[in-house]
DNA sequence: AAAAAAT
């Protein structure tokens, strides 16, 4: 079904346009008339299968932009899911001159009282702020007709129902309500059943629970082998954009760390972040910037990032339905995607637990070998020689480079290149905190050392408690590469591969 | 049990 065909605004559809759509996916098709008819609508379909729009063009097209009041709004699980939507309706109204904010906790509340000033049509927010701002008579509902309760299963989770409630106590009585969720467990149907009246649903095949777009695949990996399992895999795969979860703010911080000690272009987020900083990783991660994302749940859901290749679930997810949103990152918008999920022994259950769900049965994959992940670290070096010299016009030192690969031991060359190429070295060997605390440490009264940044990683808990100083030297060959001339004469960053055989 | 969300 094409746009033209839902009686939707000439400038609406201009909008939609410029966005580069001509047909409507079947969310749009089927949810617009409805909305557009003035019945509330349960819409069961993922963020994707472009649900902002089927909400979003209805209700500007029925916004009166005369009218200063706000007349629709737009409930949202996450911050970073409420600035999306913003934007996007924003986009979509840009021709109907309709104002449309957000507001969301982590960010300055002067500033979002001056837009709520400013007479907005259209609101998006998460639910702890809308509630700040009603208290504060600094948000007006009177004059709501439209309330949309996105991602409702997600909300409900975190346990915003009562949030909610006294945000709806806000609201006329007669407004129209559109509850969009992945699932629908009973608990839903009990807030349609108390919030809405007489509920169209909207339902997208279930069938497409998770795209067959998607390769699935599970690495069996014991925790302590799933960091290196897992960077190997990466030499391998090559992903362009990776988003790789862990459970808690902890295991993201340290496997960003870890990453980031081994040269990977990798970024962390989490609720923990300050909320500028959340902005400007997924940012960086949408603009293609950052390759890889280590993420919570927090990015679990509705948000649209395109063009994310690989999503590896570094901690296989504990609840089947988060599985289901988090491998549905990828696989977007007509491309294909690849999700690798590691389990361990004793995570096996989990995984037949996903398995149901999706009655997909994941592939297994077998870790790459140390061979295997060199040689993929020995080709995007390749790679990238290569691109150097041509972007240097130093056309002739590509096929000397090619030849000189060729030449050398591919390990021995790649074990010197990871030297080389990685930040800080001394890092790389990283170390995750395991999932239970370990039972007692020895507590022999010094606990100065290896929180944190986990260097030198001894596994063996003996007491050689002497051995502060043995770090093996073999980084006692200077790395400081000041001599003399200084080298940012070279704007690009340059590196010395000088071949030298390994003690 | 964790994460998210208001300060």
């Amino acid at each position: 079904m094409k746009f033209n065909e839902l009686n939707l605004d000439d400038s609406l559809l201009s909008a939609v346009t410029d966005a580069g759509f001509s047909e409507a996916t079947p969310i749009q098709a089927q949810t617009i008339p409805l909305v557009l008819s003035g019945v509330d609508v349960i819409g069961q379909a993922q963020t994707g299968t472009g649900k902002t729009a089927s909400f979003g063009l209805p209700i500007l097209q029925e916004i009166d932009v005369q009218n200063p009041n706000i007349q629709a709004l737009i409930i949202s699980p996450t911050r970073e899911l409420a600035v999306q939507t913003q934007e996007e309706l924003q986009r979509l109204g840009k021709y109907r001159h309709s104002k449309v904010i957000a507001v969301y906790g982590g960010s300055d509340i002067r500033r979002q009282i001056k837009q709520l000033h400013a007479h907005p049509q259209v609101v998006v927010g998460t639910p702890g702020r809308l509630l700040d701002h009603i208290k504060r008579h600094t948000l007006k509902l009177e004059h709501v007709q439209k309330v949309v309760l996105d991602e409702a299963d997600e909300m409900l989770d975190m346990g915003f129902v009562e949030d909610i409630e006294s945000i709806l106590e806000n609201v006329p009585s007669e407004h129209q309500t559109l509850l969009y969720s992945a699932t629908m467990p009973k608990p839903i149907m009990r807030i349609a059943e108390k919030f809405m009246h007489e509920p169209k649903i909207v339902k997208i095949k279930s069938k497409e629970l998770t795209a067959d777009k998607i390769e699935q695949y599970m690495v069996r990996s014991k925790e302590y082998e799933k960091f290196n399992t897992m960077t190997r895999l990466f030499d391998v795969q090559k992903p362009e954009l990776a988003l790789i979860f862990g459970r808690t703010k902890r295991r993201v911080d340290e496997l960003t760390r870890g990453l980031k000690a081994r040269g990977y272009n990798a970024e962390g987020i989490h609720g923990d972040l300050s909320q500028q900083k959340r902005m400007s990783v997924l940012h960086q991660f949408k603009t293609g910037k950052l390759t890889y994302l280590v993420a919570t749940d927090v990015a679990a859901r509705g948000l649209d990032i395109s063009g994310v290749s690989h999503v590896y679930n570094y901690d296989i997810p504990q609840d089947p339905d988060s599985y289901v949103h988090r491998i549905g990152r990828t696989g977007r918008a007509g491309h294909s995607g690849v999700s690798v999920t590691f389990v361990s022994p004793n995570e096996m259950s989990y995984l037949r637990g996903i398995e149901q769900l999706t009655n997909v049965r994941m592939l297994p994959l077998k870790p790459p070998t140390d061979a295997e992940a060199l040689t993929g670290q020995l080709e995007a070096a390749k790679q990238e020689i290569a691109q150097q010299a041509t972007h240097d016009k130093l056309d002739k030192f590509a096929p000397a480079a090619q030849e000189l690969l060729e030449e050398y031991d591919p390990l021995v060359l790649a074990q010197l290149l990871l030297k080389n190429l990685s930040k800080d070295p001394e890092a790389i060997p990283v170390k995750i905190t395991p999932e239970r605390p370990l039972p007692s440490r020895h507590s022999r009264g010094d606990n100065r050392s290896n929180r944190g940044h986990g260097r030198g990683g001894h596994h063996n808990y003996r007491s050689d408690r002497r051995g502060g100083n043995n770090r093996n030297s073999n980084h006692g060959a200077s790395r400081d590469n000041s001599h003399g001339h200084a080298n940012h004469s070279s704007q690009r960053r340059r590196r010395n591969y000088t071949v030298r055989t390994k003690d």
